[in-house]
DNA sequence: CTGTTAGCGCATTCAC
DNA sequence: GTGAATGCGCTAACAG
């Protein structure tokens, strides 16, 4: 239907070419007369202009890449909602690129370092290294990094270090001292970096109470409410046993709950738990828990894209805002059992 | 950097841009010499062809519209990821769409279809209208509906009516009568079906059983397990209570088991309670629920567009398929106190 | 095997 | 105010 061109509307209005990109683009300089001939013959044909050939000749590609951890990241539908909001008013395109792998990360990653394939990108919880930021820096292409950090990239994120601080100072000052700090695999392979981040917190606040620090407090789980469930039973059948643990994400928090309600360990009575990022469940079982701004950070993230994506040409300093993370007590901490 | 054409290329390996073309399409008739040449040419210039400028010579798009109520649905990430799956290595993009009210569906849809925006469409949960589907036959455009049905257009979804069906059988054969049917709004602004079809399957079951359908059993709440919640706590208080809930959703369901608990209604000797769609809760919560295969719907669905993008040109019969439910019965279900 | 050329559909100088 | 002409970067006949 619509295989009409700006061609044939300018025939059927007896004009040039150049006269409908004209009223197409609303450009002033056109007779109240003839726009209002043009519109008729665009509406008669059911005209509209071709998206491809309009980018080839404006040298632009009115698309957004968001680059996405798509399936090991839970929390990743909360952000991309708060990008989706914005971006869907805003004349792109949005395309996803997920990326499961680091090969696939650095493909994308370089592919995308030009402006022909996308005129911004925004990057959810995927570190860039150096050498990527320098290619998308020479590319010219404005990125903005989303839960992740790059010193010359603009990024929204969040300090996970106070968010890893205050979940184990919340247990310190209700008198835990055996606390565990359950997380994702430290080292992963796409370099995900929080989890580190959540134990330098940890570590932090226990030096400041002058707890000594014990490595097998600390204990990795991959991914999921299973293997935390597990590392959870493990844990518990320890002697002297945790009064507490810190599980760097909520899913494992859950698995933790799994693993004392099915030991018989009550919670918070014996055992103290806080997750981490405030996820809907967390709310619905009255999970202690750091909370993180998931939509927000999409969100901000997008209008940041955007605001770059103005201002083009000026390849300004990078801008970085960090949101503030918060404790959220609820039922599943409480005073450290006494009969340590 | 990336900023090199490929007539920069032709210069610099003193061929003709057409030689170059060819070896980037590696077309047979290019001299072994000539294609190293061109070959380290594009090396040397770090030369990639424009996408845009590709697309527009071609007359394809080189892209794939996903169509997604992206944040009603609690199911689309799993569906998505079945999608994704399939087309990340197909060398389409996948820009996405999400429609959240009546209106974006159709703006959506109306500007979908030209071959000009997408080589071809994937729409997840979104029933289009026949005015919509016209349009998509018109414009030629291939077009594969994934959990959605209309008769002109390809399609992958599963049979909620025997869904339904499945679920209260299960109820009555453990001797339930006194059934409710639980679901979201059956009438929706963007009018998703399936829960109209479940409550068709329940109705059908109840049938043949003899059992009389009562209009007050056919409740509806607002997605969400707050919603289900406090709709369930008013079923609870009826007198005499139902015996059995068939909730349309997983998501539902929980907020039965919720209103449950905190009414001490003990289920499944109370009350029995059975689900929709399998969601990974469901598993974990020893949910009995009507298994549907999301991510596989998913999957299916992308690989019946890929084909209709390969069968190009032939516009063939819309392809349906079907996937079977099936029910899981768990701990969530047992047969009907006998003090009724 | 390789080069020349004509589009693809639109935006945009530059004249008039 | 409007039109003719040029270019965006690439592909695909058509010649040679």
């Amino acid at each position: 239907m619509s295989k009409a061109t700006i061609r044939d509307v300018a025939r059927k209005a007896e004009v040039s070419v150049a006269t409908v990109s004209r009223v197409l683009n609303n450009h002033p300089s056109v007779s109240p007369f003839t726009r209002q001939r043009v519109m008729d013959a665009i509406r008669e044909l059911n005209y509209s202009p071709h998206p491809i050939a309009q980018r080839l000749s404006l040298g632009r590609t009115e698309t957004l890449a968001v680059v996405v951890p798509l399936f090991t990241l839970p929390s990743f539908v909360e952000r991309l909602r708060g990008v989706q909001k914005v971006l869907s008013h805003s004349g792109y395109d949005l395309v996803l690129f997920n990326v499961d792998s680091p090969h696939q990360r650095d493909e994308y990653f370089a592919t995308l370092a030009t402006r022909a394939r996308a005129d911004g990108i925004l990057v959810l919880s995927i570190p860039p290294s150096d050498e990527d930021a320098e290619r998308f820096l020479a590319a010219e292409v404005p990125v903005v990094l989303v839960d992740a950090y790059h010193p010359q990239l603009s990024s929204v994120y969040i300090d996970d270090v106070e968010g890893g601080y205050l979940a184990t100072r919340h247990l310190i000052s209700l008198g835990h001292r055996r606390i565990v700090y359950l997380s994702e695999p430290l080292n992963n392979p796409l370099e995900f970096g929080p989890m580190k981040k959540r134990l330098q917190g940890y570590r932090k606040a226990l030096a400041e109470e002058g707890i000594p620090f014990d490595p097998t407090c600390v204990v990795e789980a991959e991914p999921g409410r299973e293997a935390a469930y597990h590392a959870a039973r493990a844990l518990l059948a320890r002697r002297p046993p945790p009064t507490a643990v810190f599980a760097a994400c909520d899913t494992h928090a859950i698995g933790v709950l799994d693993a004392a309600r099915e030991l018989g360990v009550r919670v918070p009575e014996a055992l103290s738990v806080v997750g981490y990022d405030d996820i809907p469940d967390a709310a619905y079982l009255n999970l202690s828990t750091v909370h993180q701004p998931l939509f927000e950070t999409g969100r901000l993230g997008a209008e940041l894209l955007l605001t770059l994506l103005q201002g083009n040409g000026g390849k300004s300093a990078p801008i970085h805002r960090r949101l503030p993370v918060e404790l959220i007590h609820r039922a599943t901490t409480a005073f450290a059992p006494t009969d340590v």
